[in-house]
DNA sequence: TGCACGATGAAC
DNA sequence: TTCATCGTGCAC
């Protein structure tokens, strides 16, 4: 297991999501090693998306989209989860990659097929916000002896007000993996 | 200062 | 299919 170093997420947030499928993410706490290999993700391309947070500009919330690549941008949504991303490319480029769900490989209990699923197995919240994903405790690793996958493209979820955006294929899972969210 | 609305999940 | 639940962004 090799941590990703941070020229990995200073990439094309395409190349960036679609190399993420098959890594393990790693979240150290409570004396738990918790680790989950992941099967899918979302691009979030930059400010010209529509469905991108940082669409809006600059804001409070969305500062850690804005900042360098190698972060992680955890945010509330519907008042009840919480989402997962890995920031992309430059500083000032306000894009990300949403992770959806994993694979369990150890010290995870609960189900995590979807972002919010995800992100309680794995005991990410905010105060994980803007951590830095090069960190000891919480990183995302290439595993030994990966070899190449297959994936799948479809739309992203749940951003139908992003108008042409909403269709275009920035959706990846592994294929045939029993543990993405939508099969 | 107030309010409409989600990159969702679970119950009904 | 409906609802829970609240931070964020923007209108006023």
């Amino acid at each position: 297991m090799r941590k990703l170093p941070r020229r990995f997420y200073a990439r094309d947030t395409l190349i960036v999501a679609q190399e993420l499928i098959g890594k393990l993410l790693v979240h150290r706490s409570d004396g738990l090693e918790r680790i989950g290999k992941i099967v899918e993700v979302e691009a979030y391309l930059g400010e010209h998306d529509l469905a991108s947070h940082s669409s809006k500009g600059l804001t409070e919330r969305t500062k850690t989209m804005f900042g360098p690549p190698g972060y992680a941008y955890v945010y509330l949504i519907y008042g009840v989860h919480h989402c997962m991303n890995v920031v992309t490319e430059h500083a000032g480029h306000g894009s990300a990659v949403l992770l959806r769900a994993l694979e369990p490989v150890k010290d995870i209990a609960a189900r995590t097929q979807g972002p919010g699923l995800l992100c309680r197995a794995m005991a990410i919240d905010r105060r994980l916000n803007a951590h830095d994903l090069l960190s000891e405790e919480f990183f995302i690793a290439e595993p030994d002896g990966s070899a190449p996958v297959a994936l799948v493209k479809r739309p992203r979820i749940g951003v139908d007000y992003a108008k042409h955006w909403a269709k275009r294929l920035l959706r990846f899972n592994l294929k045939d993996n029993p543990f993405v969210s939508q099969p």
